[in-house]
DNA sequence: CCCGATCGTTTCACATCCGTATCATCTTTC
DNA sequence: GAAAGATGATACGGATGTGAAACGATCGGG
């Protein structure tokens, strides 16, 4: 069963949640770190600074800044590889989930109140 | 008719929608300035900076800069309101128009994706 | 071994955004 | 009319993001 969704409901519905965050002042992430956090809880592991710069369009050093921030906000934590020291990998954190969890629920309530 | 949408597709949804505008360099606007838009094309006139402030729970010349911003895509526009020349009275614009209907349309593309 | 390739990070200069405080303009009140 | 109030814009200092380029660490083929 697809979602059914007409123009008019996404607009209200991107304007609702996004409400909810600005007024909300607690953790305000950019467009790409929210698009970062979700593609790591969203899309199976393991996760990389090169896999996530490509995936996205954009150059490793702005997935390494925004793994500085949203680590310093303990919603993604970072390992190295034991296999290819190389390698950085991006992991899940309990903060970060129940972050997803709560922002996730706002918009499902959102998208509820678009049509009573 | 509500439109049902769960936890876990509301996710995806933000992901597949933030993932087209990371990827897409072309107009890339801050969360407040994307609300500040919607709200100016959403809700009835007029709109105010003190108005909008308000509603956004933000400082006026947060919204003042947005607009600037905002204007200079000619995404909105700004005229002195003739009742009272204190008040400044901000409009929709043409490519503001156009650019939520495409918006809209990725939005509606992505979520018609999601239970194919 | 070792030298090139790969990976993530750092550096640099620049741009943008924020909140506070202040300003210029306009209106309302006395 | 003059003073007080309201409205939007601006100045300032600080914080943060960006792209390009260079860097150090690590791996792997010859």
């Amino acid at each position: 069963m697809s979602v059914r969704l007409r123009p008019i409901q996404a607009l209200r519905l991107w304007q609702e949640v996004g409400l909810s965050m600005v007024r909300r002042n607690a953790v305000d992430l950019t467009q790409r770190q929210m698009v970062i956090l979700l593609t790591i809880y969203l899309e199976p592991p393991p996760h990389t600074v090169r896999g996530l710069a490509a995936k996205l369009g954009v150059t490793k050093p702005v997935i390494t800044r925004a793994l500085d921030a949203m680590g310093e906000l303990d919603l993604v934590s970072r390992r190295r590889d034991p296999a290819d020291r190389r390698n950085v990998i991006i992991q899940r954190t309990v903060r970060g989930s129940l972050f997803l969890d709560e922002f996730s629920d706002r918009v499902v309530e959102a998208a509820v109140a678009l049509a009573p």
